[in-house]
DNA sequence: ACGCACCTTGGTCAAATGACTAAATAGCAC
DNA sequence: GTGCTATTTAGTCATTTGACCAAGGTGCGT
C-alpha cells in the first residue's frame, strides 16, 4: 500500500457492465473469486496488517493471478474498501442478534464478554483495528469506520436502555449516555491494549463489573418475589 | 515501508565510531541533524500514517538529503524505533509530572482530561496510536510500546491509589487493579474513538465524572471540618 | 458446433523504494 | 596552510510497486 501513482479507475463494476446484469446477477463463479479475494485481504490483514498488502502479495494468498485484483476491484482502495464493509456488516449483525436474545442482562454481557476473548483468539479484532487505523489515513475509510461505530453504539445504547430498567439503576446517578459511553469505550480500550500483549487489570476489571452484575441480579430476582 | 530486502545494518552508531566517542561526545551538529529527522518522522506520522513514511519522504520533510537517514540511523526500522523512544520518554514524563503534583486529585483528574483535548489537538495521539499500530507488526516496537503501557499503568495505580484514601473509595467495591484498568482503558477507547472522528457521549461521560468527583471532593472537606 | 461475452493469463511499464557508496566538502587540530 | 576525519551530496542498484492490457481460453446459449 502506498500512494498510487495514477488516480485509480472508478472500480471494476462499472467498467464491466457492458450490457451486463449489475450486482443482481453477478455469475456465481464470480462471487466466488471476489470472496476469495476478501478472505485472503482479511488474513494478510490479520498476519501483516494494511501497510503489507499489496496486489501481488494478496494475490499469491488468494492463490490467484495479481491481474485478476485489478480486473475485479479496480484498485487495491476499492478492494480494502469492500473488506471494510462486508467486515462490518457482520459485526453489527452479531451485535444485535447477541442483544436483542431473550434472558437477563447478565447472561448478555458474559456473552459479549467471551467475544473479547474470541476476537482476540480469531484475529477478528486485529482485522477490524487494522481497518480502523486505515481509516486515521484515509477519510473514505474513516467514515465508514465511524457509521460502524455508530451503529454499535446505538446497539449498546439499546441494551443498556433496558438493562437499567431491568435492574433499576438510577438514571440520574448514571446518565444512559454517558454509561453506554464508557461500557463502549473500555471495550474499546481493551482490546487495543491486547493487540500489544497487554493483559494486565484486565481480568480484575471484567470480574469486579460481573460481581456487581451479579449482584444486580439477584437483588432484581428479590424484587421480584417480594412483590 | 516494506520488508527489506536484506536484513539493516545494525546501526549507525556502530559504524560511525571509528576511534570516535560513542553516545557520549555526540556532535552537537550530529545531534541537530537528527531530531531534525525524527521531527520529521513525527510530522509525516501525523500527516499520512507510518504507511506512508519512506527514507526519501521523510527526508525531504526534514530538507535533507535522503541518504543521510541510511548514515546517521541506518535503517528506517532504526529510526522509526527512536522516534519511539523519545517521543514515549516525553509521554511518561508528563504523565508522572502531573500526578506527582500536589493538591487534590480532582484537580489532576481536570488536568488530565485537558491533556485527552490537547493532545487530539496537536496531534500527539495520532503519532502515538499510528506508533501503536506500528507494534501490531512488529514485534520489537510492540515490545516497547507495552512498555509504555506498563509504565502509564503504573503512575495512575499510584495516582488511584491516593485518590481512593483521599475521597475514602471502598476497595472492596473498587479494587484499585479494576479501577485503574477502567479508567486506562476508557480512556484508550475516547481517543482511539476521536482518531476517527467519533464523539458522540464523550462529554456525556466526562461529566458526568466529573460531577462524581467534585461530590466526593465536596465530602472530603465536610469530613475534615467535621473532624 | 458456433458465436460471443466473460474470464484468465502473463506479461509490460513507469515510478518508487531501501540499501548502499564514491566522491566532494567542511571543519577542526596542529 | 596542511592533514585528517566527519559530514554531505548525488548518485547507482536491484527490486517492488500499482496500473494496465493484449491475447488467448472457457463455457454457455442457441
Amino acid at each position: 500500500m502506498q500512494a498510487p501513482r495514477k488516480p485509480p479507475r472508478r472500480s471494476a463494476s462499472q467498467r464491466n457492465n457492458n450490457g451486463q446484469r449489475q450486482r443482481a446477477g453477478v455469475t456465481p463463479a464470480r462471487e466466488d473469486v471476489e470472496r476469495q479475494f476478501l478472505d485472503a485481504a482479511e488474513r494478510l490483514l490479520l498476519r501483516v496488517g494494511y501497510a503489507g498488502i499489496t496486489t501481488r502479495k494478496l494475490a499469491e494468498e488468494a492463490g490467484l493471478n495479481h491481474g485478476l485484483v485489478h480486473y475485479y476491484f479496480g484498485s487495491m482502495q476499492e478492494l480494502l474498501l469492500q473488506v471494510l464493509e462486508r467486515f462490518t456488516d457482520r459485526l453489527i449483525e452479531r451485535q444485535e442478534e447477541m442483544y436483542a436474545a431473550p434472558g437477563p442482562f447478565l447472561d448478555k454481557w458474559r456473552a459479549a464478554m467471551r467475544y473479547l476473548d474470541e476476537d482476540e483468539e480469531s484475529g477478528y479484532s486485529k482485522v477490524w483495528y487494522e481497518l480502523q487505523a486505515m481509516g486515521w489515513n484515509d477519510p473514505e475509510i474513516r467514515k465508514r469506520v465511524a457509521n460502524v461505530d455508530r451503529a454499535w453504539f446505538k446497539v449498546i445504547t439499546k441494551a443498556l436502555d433496558k438493562a437499567m430498567d431491568e435492574y433499576g439503576l438510577d438514571r440520574t446517578q448514571f446518565p444512559l449516555e454517558a454509561v453506554v459511553t464508557l461500557v463502549g469505550t473500555f471495550n474499546e480500550g481493551i482490546t487495543l491494549q491486547r493487540l500489544s500483549g497487554i493483559r494486565s487489570g484486565h481480568s480484575a476489571l471484567l470480574k469486579a463489573i460481573d460481581r456487581w452484575l451479579e449482584e444486580l441480579e439477584i437483588r432484581k430476582r428479590q424484587r421480584k418475589r417480594t412483590q
